[in-house]
DNA sequence: ACCTGAACACCGTTCAAGT
DNA sequence: ACCTGAACACCGTTCAAGT
């Protein structure tokens, strides 16, 4: 038995039944060996947890940005990075209870580094707009992901809705009562933040303002 | 004992030892009972928890926004979530990773539907503006709360440095090098974003560009 | 209505012992 | 160099039995 066998069985094992189902002693079992072999082979299993989303995040396909403007692109890209994160279901989970959630980060930064650049942005501020990004991404896929797995919803917030209805905009009241397009928002939501990045007064602009 | 004397005791563990401490066992030795007294009152592990996070999500106090203008006063609700958040440093990962991310947007929901009317905005547009800076906010707090407890920053990225001083960026290079400053970075990006939500090309527009 | 101890089926990890 | 079983110190939960 090899390292890689234990961390194939190990990935095999989170594919199928969960992160939950990933215990030492299962590990064993389907491997057909004493659990404390596995430990001779990877230390332990905090070790044997950062291998895996090592290996998870290299996985991950470089993404490649597409569109005319560079905020377009830029736009592209964070789709791009939501769809391999929800691609792989379990990593998110795994990644962010080891606290590397910053590792996720990896696969959209080059991209994003050269469209900025392209849209004008340098130095500390062509930073920031990359790092607002690469929040934005991650932060808004780690909420969605996590409603997926919520239970039932609970109500409770009648009063919202009549408050809402008392401003009389019974739309947005209906609006938020039910769940949200995921998809829908999260374009939406790196369009506005993208729009605000490069279109801010105190330095350089973008190629024109947004068509739609 | 009462079931609120559990949950006092339980909620008083998980602020001084953190929510790895909260285990059945231990709880009943800080209430000197036995273990299964506790299943009596509160069921199981799971709706303890449940009730505990509850509990703190009510403790949060109401947000008051602050500023003169609609986009600024909006800005000032997304800190005061993220404040908020940062106080209870435990219940950010408790609710999450009990599927109850969307719970942490409670507190500042009221406000926000209030300042993107006063913004002009209403019904679907309206309630995707509020619901694009309520995962903004608490996605970032999440990502940012990551962080705190990531361990050692592994590097194997200096392709990418390579790349950007090739690209004639160093200050870029060195700013990605070197953590983001939480505070800056939110406080910007909330910026942008209502930026980009308030003065989209298709609708209702802001009172104004902003200032600095 | 409330509390108890014993028991069950799990964990991760260590360690001395084998080949 | 690699694998093993026994043992330790934990878990959450159930259940029959007590008062």
């Amino acid at each position: 038995m090899t390292r890689d066998e234990v961390l194939e069985a190990a990935a095999a094992l989170v594919k199928r039944h969960g992160p939950g189902a990933l215990t030492m002693r299962r590990l064993a079992a389907e491997l057909g060996t004493a659990v404390t072999s596995i430990y001779w082979h990877v230390g332990n299993r905090e070790s044997l947890l950062d291998a895996l989303v090592e290996r998870t995040v290299e996985e991950m396909g470089a993404i490649r940005p597409s569109g005319r403007t560079p905020a377009s692109r830029i736009v592209s890209v964070a789709r791009g990075l939501r769809r391999e994160l929800l691609d792989r279901p379990h990593l998110i989970a795994m990644v962010h209870e080891r606290g590397l959630t910053e590792r996720m980060f990896l696969p959209a930064q080059r991209a994003l580094v050269h469209e900025v650049h392209a849209a004008g942005l340098r130095g500390a501020r062509a930073a920031e707009a990359v790092r607002a990004v690469q929040f934005q991404a991650v932060g808004h896929v780690l909420v969605e992901r996590n409603r997926e797995r919520a239970p039932v919803q609970r109500p409770g917030e009648e009063e919202l809705w009549d408050e809402l209805t008392a401003e009389h905009d019974p739309a947005l009241a209906r609006a938020l009562a039910r769940p949200a397009d995921p998809e829908r928002l999260f374009v939406n939501s790196v369009k506005a933040l993208v729009d605000g990045l490069l279109t801010r007064a105190d330095g350089a602009v973008s190629d024109g303002p947004y068509p739609q």
